[in-house]
DNA sequence: ACAATAGTGTCTTTGAGACAATATGGA
DNA sequence: TCCATATTGTCTCAAAGACACTATTGT
């Protein structure tokens, strides 16, 4: 049997069923805070509890495309989001109707608008990520890698400049490391280290058209550079208590 | 309708027909080389190919379950090896049978045996990593991945361990080193180096029975310490093409 | 005037890496 | 003996972080 023959006797129903969901963690900063998108399921199961937005893939979808159409439909945004693959999760019971395999992906995007409930969603908001409710499913550990992984990711990848706007100062991009690490760092230090990794931003020559709210001089205009990698990057203070 | 009662009129064959595999990247070093363990296909599709080993889910099992007892299956490698998640991989086309969605997982064992063929495989072989034939499906692009991944993480975890035996001298792991990064180290650096990571090693207290094959003094034996995670990082020498 | 902030300067400490030196044991 | 290797020492440079200082702007 060759290989046309043996696809033309192949049945796809003999296997045990299966579905792949995707499930995306979109994070954006908003009021000084890191927010993620959550939606309240509609439909059964767990109907009335929040839930990380997506659902099926559809037949000829790719899964990151599944990814944005879902983030899409449920919420109503459609900005070019950055969106990146995070992990799957195939626990046999991790959901109640059948095996639901989920490809999980993280989302970021610069002060995004509050979401309109879509088809599948009874409703739609963006959540405070330190106040988060009990969530559906397998969700919040879901939502919790994903939220070390933007973490991660802020040290070594210039994906901070994704939660600001098109150029930005070194105060705000400074603002967003604080957010998401939940740390204070140090402005003038900072400043000069933004500055002495090649690539990470670039000046637009700008500045402010006026100083902080509270004061000050006005800063100067960076837009976000052509590094893919940050080198050196720029490290979390240590943790001692992570690493063993 | 609650829960239960949709459950109940819950058809899970409404939707179109997916599977789910696993594939495994697995590596060992072997005679100063890496090597990744494919199997060669029985079947179709693309029999007579290399392949990664893999197969389907089962009903009852998670996916790292899956994985551990596709590469026992198709090699007979049953040994405790690392086993970790890497990516899945769902391109609509990726498999002519059916829709596919495949999770990697990247394996990690010290000098393993030859494999025997299993069941799907009609024969097992190591291959080594940087003289690798075409590969099946997209598998050639999941193996790139894990490798990549593999190199990465042993900047940053203590993964090189994994590749060497339970006590190991420092000259054994710089092997270990410079084999996955394909970069001579200095001898002497590496040394303090590693010793300056806490947690990373710690001594026996014994030394090697004899000096090298080529002379010189009893190497002191170490074993893998405490550390999950290495801090300060041990850097690959920098890359500055990969960098934009 | 006062306070807050942008941006720069300086110093200390840590760590990476180049290179040298010493000691040990196999062939 | 000769040579490869293990281990330690020294020096230089890059970078992180603490701290101080100046300049600018809103209130």
């Amino acid at each position: 049997m060759d290989e046309s023959e043996f696809l033309a006797s192949y049945d796809p129903r003999a296997f045990p069923p299966v579905a792949v969901t995707v499930d995306v963690v979109a994070l954006t900063i908003r009021e000084g805070a890191l927010h993620v998108l959550l939606v309240r399921r509609g439909e059964q199961p767990h109907a009335g509890r929040w839930a990380l937005p997506g659902g099926f893939i559809r037949p000829a979808e790719d899964l990151a495309e599944a990814a944005v159409r879902e983030l899409a439909e449920e919420t109503g945004l459609t900005p070019r989001v950055h969106i990146e693959q995070l992990a799957s999760y195939g626990a046999p019971d991790r959901d109640p109707r059948m095996r639901i395999v989920s490809v999980s992906y993280l989302a970021f995007a610069p002060h995004l608008p509050d979401p309109r409930a879509g088809s599948d969603a009874a409703d739609a908001a963006w959540h405070r990520a330190d106040r988060l409710p009990e969530l559906a499913f397998d969700h919040g550990r879901i939502l919790g890698e994903g939220l070390e992984r933007a973490r991660a990711k802020l040290e070594y990848t210039p994906l901070a400049t994704t939660f600001v706007g098109e150029t930005f100062t070194i105060s705000e991009l400074r603002g967003v490391y604080e957010t998401v690490w939940s740390v204070p760092l140090h402005a003038g230090n900072f400043h000069r280290k933004i500055l002495s990794v090649p690539g990470f931003v670039e000046s637009t020559g700008e500045t402010t058209e006026s100083g902080g709210a509270r004061g000050g001089p006005r800063a100067k205009l960076y837009r976000a550079g052509d590094a893919r990698l940050l080198h050196p990057a720029l490290l979390r203070p240590a943790r001692e208590e992570e690493v063993r």
